[in-house]
DNA sequence: TTAATCTTGACTATTTTACTCGGGATTAAC
DNA sequence: GTTAATCCCGAGTAAAATAGTCAAGATTAA
């Protein structure tokens, strides 16, 4: 069973892509979501390469450039942003195959087999849609968004420096890169 | 989310004891259990060192000791088995604590928290009782149990060669060590 | 032309996993 | 009381996975 930073980070990636929906003109940078979302850019740029093989997103290349929702919000469920990055939620050793035990089935196969499509359905039916109407999101986003700025303006305008004292989190943690 | 070949294992080993209720009196040894399950006797030491202290088995020590569940099999839970020998089946970096982002909260920690609920109630909801009730289960028993007596009788009757014709599994499978 | 961005692939340190190994303690059976 | 079967414990280890970094290049808006 893999469920690790991994598909997290995606998930996140793709749900602040999603919040950045007020001006849909506008590409969102991965350097962008890499401040508001604590993430390397080094490590976004290898997931949004998985992400735009498996049709999630797409990219403009260039100057102002970034990453677009390549399908509605309601159209992007949680396990295919896991799967694309992660390539697989499943709970058996055998993948399915049945020859857990050295070519035949363990005792506990069909338990694995039953979690592992339970798991799979719980995360369909999660959309980034419905990601955007959980109770805490709306605040951490404008929590982070507010952040970004105040981190823009810090690095051109010198007077600003108090950031410490308005975010919630300190400046270090902001960019790991 | 840690869900592993320890604790496949450790469901597993616990079913196999579950299985051998014929003779309650009868302890059942690991070196059984390794043998039907194909699983390292070093390796069971290990995960029954953290079962015996989680209170899910009991053991008699010296010969013709082994160990028994101690508890009724409707009282035992897939869910305490897992925990007992990986500690967890969090989905969350944070544990619950909430400082996922440097000390303030994630964007999708609430989809994590949900998500390890979920999966946690599902696997609390299976008992190794209905475990046994499964489809497969019963029929795989009485494979693995054949296979055992047949590799038993190998070792005291040299007569009895031909086990691969018999068992689904080939004789360098079942020991591995 | 320049700077910002995506694109790609290789590389690496750390952690986790899945074990093994050796020695010791306990006890039933002979 | 010896022996063999078992549980008990802690240390060690090879391989795999994870979570990244790094360098070089292509593309394009300003």
């Amino acid at each position: 069973m893999r469920l690790t930073t991994r598909g997290r980070y995606a998930v996140t990636a793709l749900l602040d892509l999603a919040l950045q929906d007020d001006n849909p003109e506008a590409a969102v940078s991965l350097s962008d979501i890499a401040k508001r979302q604590s993430i390397s850019i080094s490590y976004l740029e290898q997931l949004f390469s998985k992400l735009r093989k498996n049709g999630l997103v797409t990219s403009t290349r260039g100057a102002s450039g970034g990453y677009h929702l390549a399908k509605p919000l309601d159209q992007i469920d949680v396990m295919e942003i896991i799967s694309a990055v992660d390539e697989s939620v499943n709970a058996m050793q055998c993948e399915g195959r049945g020859d857990c035990q050295g070519g035949a089935m363990c005792l506990t196969h069909d338990l694995w087999c039953a979690l592992s499509n339970h798991i799979e359905q719980y995360l369909q039916n999660i959309s980034l849609a419905q990601l955007l109407k959980m109770e805490h999101v709306k605040d951490i986003s404008i929590r982070q968004k507010l952040l970004l700025e105040q981190d823009s303006a810090s690095y051109s305008d010198t007077k600003n420096k108090d950031i410490s004292t308005i975010t919630l989190i300190s400046a270090s943690e902001v960019s790991p890169a």
